[in-house]
DNA sequence: CTGTTAGCGCATTCAG
DNA sequence: CTGAATGCGCTAACAG
């Protein structure tokens, strides 16, 4: 392994100088700046981070917490895109990327736990949020740095967090439909334990609520998120004696199954039923009809957090800040003008 | 920070001995190791790893090399799965995991150099493989531990890999339309640089052959995965003069696309066509029809791969293996009796 | 602008 | 069975 002393010998000066123009120091002259350079290159040094982070304190690493591998939702491809998006930020500042799974709640406490205490990481981001979450607590005693994609479930204002405008965009979606012509507007959603959800859903009430609409009884559903594709949802929708003619879906996999059981049970969308979904994810643009669905982009969200994070990490003074990422509509074909 | 000394402090004995009960040296007495041991409990330390690593030269931790992420594919539900069976593994063995992001191959390889040579990890997992792939040769070149998922490219004997047989699970599932009556069958795959792509064909192809049936003429179609849901290949395939009443597509995100556009344009599956799809996705239950697809273990692939890797790291003497995981086939219904 | 000196926290000889 | 000494590779004062 070539270390900071090679190099240093090879250029003729001491290692701290080495040291020094790795960190880019404004301090040294130009020349031996370059002559270093050259001398790393043709050794191929590369600096060793543990050394570096023991000695500086640094890591220049991030952790992403991903929610229990349990549940099945880790097959959204929401994931996979925040990811993404994170990666990009990451790569671009050359920091790294610490993925931390864990199957129970427990376990995921464990390895954030590890993640800090071992100094793995300088700052973390939650991909998820839920209710009373001991990972919160434990990195809010522990004052050490971190960011939540969506919005924290207390001390919205000491969190910094990434979020969409979710009522405004839940309300926006459900306007589409009562613009369209639509009446009875149905909502489904995933557990009311998750602020998405919620917010979504007063957008869609508020919405009804200004065109004086009444929410109807057994209009809106919360499913466990994926369970049986939200069968069970459509169905109990189905029987009800007066159908929807429209329904909000807070999630395009969701939405996927909705589609499914509803053309299953002969009802045809946007035909018989309209549907508007969220997040737009690939899969959106490929369903039969495809979806219009509210584009929340994801690769922002996570690309956003992981900025914010970094910045957080390096000034630890910063304020908490709530950033609102921009969402849009995306008009396809699940949705049909109602009379 | 409380670090060993505190600790050793704190019982009355040197920080070697702190080092060894950590390390669970068996020449130290039951006596102390329960001592420093209630020490370490109560003093809430935990053991920097930046430190350890310096000095032992292991980070226990390891590296998952996404593929580009200008690539589409990575918003399939392959990759949190495999993410999911690797932290199992890395979760169980208290190791960490480090995730290479990169749009493009050029930053690929450079997260993987920096990873290497910065001592990031002690090995690498490869979540895709391609024709000659530049990251595969730094490794090799290297001798750096890395095991691969899928197929390498070349010297197959040399490379620690976990595929499936995908051969022959495309031929039985070929098989399978086959023995359901079917005998215009044709094949969507992805890029045929893809070697999964490509002895997945084999075993159609195969397939065919043993039940003398020939390959027609445009029945064998490869398009860029996701590209536009596999809506080309459709239309290519109605456009025939004879349409096949059976379609084998080699990814269940895919098989999506491909249900769409054949219903757009009228053909009913499995009424007009059946179809058979692979990997089992979680979508692959919500479609409509449900698709009869191969569920490939990816959970599996994910968590052989890591322990294979640790293994690797661990003893670097270890000879390379080839890992196959079990798949299975999940009968849905996207496929009918024909005629 | 650059060199010298001290550690960072831990694992590992080598003694005992 | 345990302690003392040394160094992993790097950064950060402190000098100059």
């Amino acid at each position: 392994m070539v270390t900071i002393k090679d190099v240093a010998k090879a250029t003729g000066v001491s290692p701290s100088t080495v040291s020094r123009v790795i960190a880019d120091n404004p301090r040294i002259s130009p020349d031996t700046k370059k002559k270093v350079r050259e001398a790393m290159e043709k050794l191929g040094y590369h600096t060793n981070i543990h050394a570096r982070n023991l000695a500086a304190k640094s890591t220049r690493a991030i952790g992403a917490i991903m929610p229990s591998s349990a549940d099945k939702a880790l097959q959204n491809p929401f994931f996979p895109e925040v990811l993404r998006g994170i990666g990009a930020v990451i790569h671009e500042r050359q920091y790294s990327l610490t993925l931390s799974s864990g199957e129970t709640e427990q376990e995921i406490l464990e390895e954030v736990q590890r993640m800090v205490y071992g100094s793995y990481v300088d700052g973390v981001i939650l991909l998820y949020s839920r209710v009373d979450d001991p990972v919160v607590a434990f990195l809010e005693e522990k004052g050490f740095p971190f960011v939540m994609i969506g919005k924290p479930f207390s001390r919205l204002d000491e969190i910094t967090h990434v979020d969409n405008d979710n009522f405004t965009a839940g309300k926006q979606i459900t306007n589409h439909l009562i613009a369209r012509g639509h009446d009875r507007i149905a909502f489904i959603g995933g557990s009311k334990d998750l602020f998405v959800t919620r917010d979504r859903e007063s957008g869609y009430q508020s919405a009804l609520e200004d065109a004086g609409l009444p929410v109807r009884d057994g209009y809106i559903i919360h499913t466990e998120f994926l369970k049986s594709g939200g069968k069970e949802a459509v169905e109990q929708l189905l029987s009800l004696a007066v159908r929807p003619t429209g329904i909000v879906v807070t999630d395009d996999l969701m939405s996927l199954g909705v589609l499914s059981t509803l053309e299953e049970s002969g009802v045809q969308v946007p035909r018989d039923i309209s549907l508007v979904s969220f997040n737009n994810a690939y899969l959106s643009e490929i369903t039969r009809p495809a979806l219009t669905t509210v584009d929340i982009n994801i690769y922002a969200l996570g690309a956003q957090s992981a900025m914010a994070l970094i910045e957080r990490t390096i000034d630890k003074t910063i304020k908490p800040k709530r950033i609102i990422v921009p969402y849009n509509i995306i008009y396809r074909s699940s949705v049909r003008e109602y009379k």
